[in-house]
DNA sequence: ACACTGCTGACAAAAATTGTCAGTACTATT
DNA sequence: AATAGTACTGACAATTTTTGTCAGCAGTGT
């Protein structure tokens, strides 16, 4: 990858990312080494692009740098048409819906030629192991775990015993064969997964649960030595 | 100047300007010659800076034309966060990095509290089976193809036989544990599918093949029995 | 018809970029 | 106080990029 091109997706880069970013990472992301971003870093600021860099944090993008909107590349919108063909097949069908609407929002609102290409067929993503169909609404569940809404439900386990409890959804995980809610059972005050599929009834109660559903991932992902999400 | 200062100028001087600017002001202003602002415009349109030029007026930076303030419910959020996921854990890495460019975009163009809640950490979509990194570029397939761009390759298959041939590639398939590029292959006079981590060389060719690729999957899905795309 | 402008290709001289390696200084954590 | 992580610098040679030049085509507005 050439310089200028290098100049410019540091800035994109930093305007997406909240934390400080080290220059380690973004030469592993952008193929380079360190020392090249040490020098792209000192001639973005002698340019005037507000970043702040400090030993033993990273770099930060300043407030109130403000480039107009960029249009998607190729690339971004393939990546894009991949991901929504991916939901539309391995989702459940709220969300797949969504995917669908999604698709068509972008198309109208990008110019035609990109459109074109855009709409065209040239991805191919099938899952030959279909899920099973929910029963109850995996948008209900979606919803309770967002705004951090308790919900009581149903459940056949494995063996088939049904039992009734009271949980905190904090995380949907969508495996190869199959979907996941994650949540804190109060029944067991320990985290539990339950498969979608097998959750017989559902209702989101109107009371919240109290500690972030942010800290309680990190919990649960430490617990389930998950680095990634900890 | 070194050129990658004066492109981020350029897009500077694109901001603040209302009226077209033609290549030969900022040829004079930055002190190159117009060929030169050519070359840059070309640069940073690939970039995806939003900048239209047109013949017998000048360059306009697009009024978020490009990208215009979308309004997504929900659910439509949770789909693109949930496909780009998936994509960043299955597809190959220019192609996972468009994804994350992807991300960035929209969170910056979207209303702050739905950003909070999109960027938020509720979804886990890990991939278990690994796919094997590429040798060669899968961007370059994929330009090659949203082109219709014949390539040549070198190709080593299941037996471990080594072929070069030249191939018409009309679609990427993304399975579970594999990815595949779908080609008419002139060698053969035949569809092949091609596991992209075992093309061993890749040319894109600036000769490109004549019928229409969507024709083409339709023929190959049709031998294939594969009714979504016939 | 005309002037103006975007845009492209090719080439060789000139300039910038890069990785490498070795080292300094600052920050947060232990 | 020690340690790990990070920003940052200098110098050099191989490599890659950039640039101007020139010649031309194509689209826009007068």
């Amino acid at each position: 990858m050439k310089r200028a091109d290098r100049l410019i997706q540091i800035i994109e880069l930093m305007r997406r990312e909240r934390r400080p970013v080290t220059a380690a990472y973004m030469a592993e992301e952008l193929e380079v080494t360190p020392r090249t971003i040490y020098r792209d870093m000192v001639t973005l600021t002698a340019s005037g692009v507000p970043i702040d860099g400090e030993a033993g944090i990273g770099y930060v993008m300043g407030d109130g740098y403000h480039m107009p909107p960029m249009m998607f590349t190729e690339d971004e919108l393939e990546a894009l048409m991949l991901g929504m063909r991916m939901v539309q097949e391995r989702a459940d069908k709220d969300l797949a819906k969504a995917a669908k609407n999604l698709i068509g929002k972008i198309s109208t609102s990008i110019p035609d030629d990109l459109s074109a290409l855009f709409l065209n067929t040239d991805l191919y993503a099938p899952q030959f192991v279909k899920i099973k169909d929910e029963t109850v609404s995996v948008a209900d569940i979606r919803h309770a775990l967002r705004h951090q809404f308790k919900i009581k439900i149903t459940y056949a386990d494995v063996k088939g015993d049904v039992t009734m409890r009271i949980v905190w959804p904090i995380l949907m995980a969508h495996f190869y064969d199959n979907r996941n809610m994650v949540a804190w059972c109060e029944k067991r005050e320990a985290f539990r997964s339950f498969r979608t599929e097998r959750i017989q009834e559902l209702e989101v109660l109107p009371e919240k649960y109290r500690p972030y559903r942010k800290s309680l991932i990190k919990k649960w992902a430490i617990e389930n030595q998950i680095p990634e999400l900890a």
